[in-house]
DNA sequence: GTATAGTGTAACGTTACGGGTTACAATACA
DNA sequence: TGTATTGTAACCCGTAACGTTACACTATAC
């Protein structure tokens, strides 16, 4: 599991990608096919990258599709984690 | 990105920890505390892995959540991998 | 001062999916 | 024959990703 709080995928494409190129968030989704407002959610957290999405960006900033999605899994299993102590599971062994 | 097409989860999930264990489904899902129908979806390939199902999985079978979340991850990538041709977007560089 | 460009986001709709319940048909087994 | 197990259909709900349109705000250029 990890130790701390992972930063929104959307953060990491905003400081990595968009500010670096300089480019706008309205020029990147027209570039990456989306609406800018699907692209702003994502930039500003309010929404995660999609296995498409993920496919998007690897093309438009060639880099691998894996990285985004697992980014967003890491940030989606810490958020999960975090309600771990309030799932009644049951340790399952052989029957 | 991966070479072939992953197996879906569900598939490792029933061979690797309900049948070694020789539990059946209606038992597993009531140690993970879901529903039979939520559990059967996904060990036949109709529903994927959510981060909390990931969690309460990790708990269950004293494995880790991350593992089986990435398992889901890499099966939807490959997915979406499938459609990249089919998407219209623009490399994009320095502004 | 007045365009123009960029940004965030509210409001609305659509589609998909994870999850629940109930109920049914099929299989297997004591 | 009765009981356990399984898959799944039919229905509900909430949420999330996506789209369009429209608005308010900022900044910069003229």
């Amino acid at each position: 599991m990890l130790m701390c709080n992972p930063p929104h995928p959307g953060e990491i494409l905003r400081e990595l990608c968009l500010e670096p190129l300089g480019i706008s968030v309205t020029a990147a989704a027209s570039g990456l096919d989306v609406s800018r407002k699907t692209l702003s959610s994502i930039l500003n957290g309010r929404a995660g990258i999609s296995p498409e999405m993920a496919v998007r960006l690897s093309i438009a900033f060639e880099t691998s599709s894996e990285s985004w999605l697992n980014q967003q899994s890491q940030y989606d299993l810490w958020q999960a984690e975090q309600r771990r102590d309030s799932l009644q599971v049951s340790r399952l062994s052989a029957a």
